[in-house]
DNA sequence: AGAACCGCCTGCTTGC
DNA sequence: TGCAAGCAGGCGGTTC
């Protein structure tokens, strides 16, 4: 599923391919994505990503904004024709780009271009402070309060079990028992863990592909996600698998207090 | 107020 | 073999 190194991957691959560019035509598929208008012979000034969302920023003061949920995918392609699950199509002068998306969570939406940055992103200028104050105190388990996008964001399912098994911390712990020298650890390693994500284009354990449909490595970077049953890269121990608020949450219990 | 739960969706896997 | 049930999960809305 999209986090924030895919997220990150495909929109600086769209910077490449649209910025400075003219939307000549926008097609809708699905009947969910209406409502996504004005934006026929707007020309696109950059691309953003904030979070999990990819803003297209537009000439007008406007920007469309793209949530990729689950199985969401942008593509690229010269020829007119979308691949299976196509939901919206953008033309420009030398090809197309479209959303591609069986579960259908995807969301689309335009509206005014956001002034200024949130402080809740680890790669851009995360407010420690801010966060320790506003959140260390609450008694959610600390793997839930990593993928609360409004605590931290662009952090889920997988990048959560990896950051919280390089960091030694059991995803049961709460989060208000974790000390603010533990937090920081923590924010150092995602920091690491999610910058080596975008350098390897993102994890294709399922069905993420690129703006060119290509896979992205970081699957082969996995230590704890999708390894149950399978000795910890760190201490040998074994991978368990459990629920936490209805998703797998991918740990070892010897190392991960 | 904060934490937990539910519904949205479809393709793939599992089980009888 | 074929069909149905089970499962996957981010997020907004609702409930506890």
């Amino acid at each position: 599923m999209p986090e924030l190194p895919e997220v990150e991957t495909v929109c600086r691959q769209l910077r490449q391919k649209i910025r400075g560019r003219t939307i000549l035509e926008s097609w809708i598929y699905d009947a969910k994505l209406e409502g996504v208008n004005n934006i026929r012979r707007r020309n696109v000034v950059d691309i953003e990503r904030r979070g999990k969302f990819i803003a297209v920023h537009l000439e007008n003061g406007l920007s469309i904004k793209i949530h990729l949920r689950m199985t969401g995918r942008l593509f690229w392609q010269e020829c007119p024709e979308g691949p299976k699950s196509s939901r919206w199509r953008l033309t420009f002068d030398d090809g197309y780009l479209f959303l591609v998306d069986p579960r259908r969570f995807a969301t689309v939406k335009v509206e005014r271009t956001e002034k200024g940055m949130k402080k809740y992103d680890l790669l851009k200028n995360f407010d420690e402070r801010y966060f320790l104050r506003t959140h260390a105190g609450r008694r959610v388990d600390v793997k839930r309060l990593l993928m609360d996008q409004r605590a931290i964001e662009g952090i889920g399912n997988i990048y959560a079990c990896e950051i919280l098994h390089a960091s030694g911390i059991s995803p049961l712990r709460k989060t208000v028992t974790l000390s603010n020298e533990e937090w920081r650890n923590v924010f150092t390693i995602a920091k690491r863990i999610l910058k080596t994500g975008i350098e390897k284009r993102g994890t294709s354990i399922s069905d993420w592909r690129d703006l060119y449909g290509r896979p992205g490595q970081n699957q082969h970077e996995l230590k704890a996600y999708g390894r149950e049953g399978k000795p910890c890269k760190i201490c040998g121990g074994e991978i368990h698998r459990i629920k936490q608020g209805g998703r797998s949450t991918f740990y070892c219990a010897d190392c991960q207090k």
